[in-house]
DNA sequence: ACCGGGATGTTCT
DNA sequence: GAACATCCCGGTG
């Protein structure tokens, strides 16, 4: 289990995105292979939160790559990106679904509602839920991380050669552009 | 299986 | 006020 260098964020958002299928999110004992993940890439994607610039809320998107971007929507979901480029670009990744690893006993008292496994991680909301990632994990450090806090590793597992690719899910604008990359077949991706 | 609606609060117009 | 990078539940087939 290597842990991702910085270098391996600092690229666009496009291209970091399907490397990061097969790499594993860790949270304290909780682990979750990523199968499904979505790029936005920074002011010029009107479908990015850094479309209109930088603001309190979007800010760790602008800083430095390899942090996790967590933001509150629909009155009630957290979701979690890897940001990447470099510094003053606002571009991250989406993490959309991923396959549980270990620490299900967590996962399950986390996610109540979750009636099967494939159910746990499979949706940006479902993960941070599931590896208990919310406000305090906003900012966190992938490359040097706290802890028990969020990190990535490398378990040697090759990104799919091939990705599936389709469109963003759940957006009005910016919603024509392909880049939503994930593991075909997987029963982790999002419906 | 599929579909429709409600929950819930921050952010932006 | 409206929109929102969503999820869950209860209906029907």
């Amino acid at each position: 289990m290597r842990r991702l260098p910085r270098g391996f964020y600092r690229r666009d958002s496009r291209e970091l995105a399907p490397l990061l299928l097969g790499k594993v999110l860790i949270v304290g004992r909780r682990r979750a292979r990523i199968v499904e993940v979505e790029a936005y890439a920074g002011t010029e994607d009107p479908g990015s939160h850094a479309y209109r610039g930088q603001t309190k809320r979007n800010a760790v998107m602008f800083g430095p790559p390899g942090h996790l971007y967590v933001y509150f929507t629909y009155g009630m979901h957290w979701c979690a990106n890897v940001v990447s480029s470099v510094e003053g670009v606002g571009q991250a990744v989406l993490l959309r679904g991923a396959a549980p690893i270990a620490g299900l006993e967590e996962m399950r008292a986390a996610r109540p509602a979750a009636r099967r496994d494939r159910d746990l991680c499979s949706g940006p909301a479902r993960l941070c839920q599931a590896l208990g990632i919310g406000p305090s994990e906003d900012g966190a450090d992938l490359v040097r991380p706290a802890p028990g806090g969020p990190w990535l590793a490398d378990d040697g597992t090759p990104p799919p050669l091939e990705p599936a690719v389709s469109t963003r899910i759940g957006l009005t604008r910016g919603a024509e552009h392909p880049w939503r990359w994930y593991i075909a077949g997987d029963p982790n991706v999002s419906r």
